[in-house]
DNA sequence: ATGACCAATGGAATTGGA
């Protein structure tokens, strides 16, 4: 089962790029950030057109996510648990029957930016509470893949010019300790598990020419819980799709499981 | 000043991204 994440940046302007992607890579799962559209405004009928289920959680004009599969969705939740107030949607669940059964997770991480603040604030109090939802979720002892936009650089080999990130709220102290906090209720990070070397982005900035210079960093994440690194046989990055028409500032991440 | 961007909203300029 070849599952991918990707933020797309909006899938109205991403439709033609995302469609291209999906006929050449094929994946069986796709979790989907930053669709930036209503429920009733995802257009759906493109992808069950080519075989795949859909389920969405958006909101108008920012955020949002999804996920497309092969195999019918069952059990979706949307939102994270954890505070009735927060509207913005960032968080979708679901369970993909194929061999076994795969706990899927489309999350997109909030940004964090100016920090301090209290957008920053935001950014660390969803991640804790992102921590208590994956203890619950790794309590139930079944192959989890937690998919997205986590926006944070875990390390500096995580960034061609970390120098240039230490007052961001992507790589500040606290915002990778909440992360190394997560990964260490017992995920494992997929990539890293397939290559350890530096140079490895997911981000390339529209602006300053970034893609050019390949001034980028690794912020879209694979965490897997126990139960599914166990079926883990490969994991890349389709670095390529930067260089497409009209590409998202994001490249798809992608994992085969045995499953 | 990523001195040089992009998407959505709404119908110009602003907000948010990272």
């Amino acid at each position: 089962m070849k599952i991918a994440t990707f933020n797309i940046n909006g899938i109205k302007a991403r439709i033609e790029a995302l469609l291209a992607w999906l006929d050449a890579a094929r994946p069986d799962v796709v979790l989907l950030q930053e669709i930036k559209s209503v429920d009733e405004g995802f257009p759906r009928e493109v992808f069950e057109e080519r075989g795949y289920f859909v389920e969405t959680h958006g909101q108008k004009g920012f955020n949002g996510v999804a996920i497309l599969s092969r195999l019918p969705l069952e059990d979706v939740e949307r939102g994270l648990p954890g505070d009735d107030a927060d509207a913005q949607a960032r968080w979708i669940e679901a369970t993909v029957v194929g061999k076994v059964a795969v706990r899927l997770v489309a999350l997109y991480l909030p940004n964090g930016n100016p920090a301090p603040g209290p957008k920053f604030d935001y950014k660390l109090a969803w991640m804790a509470r992102m921590k208590a939802r994956v203890a619950d979720l790794l309590a139930e002892e079944v192959p989890l893949v937690l998919g997205g936009d986590y926006n944070v650089i875990p390390a500096p080999i995580d960034a061609a010019r970390p120098e240039a990130w230490v007052e961001d709220a992507l790589f500040r102290p606290e915002s990778r300790a909440a992360f190394r906090a997560i990964v260490n209720l017992g995920l494992t990070e997929a990539i890293r598990t397939r290559d350890p070397r530096p140079g490895l982005y997911t981000f390339w900035d529209y602006q300053g020419a970034a893609w050019q210079k390949n001034d980028g960093i690794r912020i879209d994440h694979l965490l897997l819980g126990p139960q599914a690194a166990d079926l883990l046989s490969d994991a890349g990055i389709d670095k390529a799709v930067r260089d497409g028409d009209k590409p998202s500032d994001h490249v798809p991440v992608w994992i085969e499981l045995e499953a």
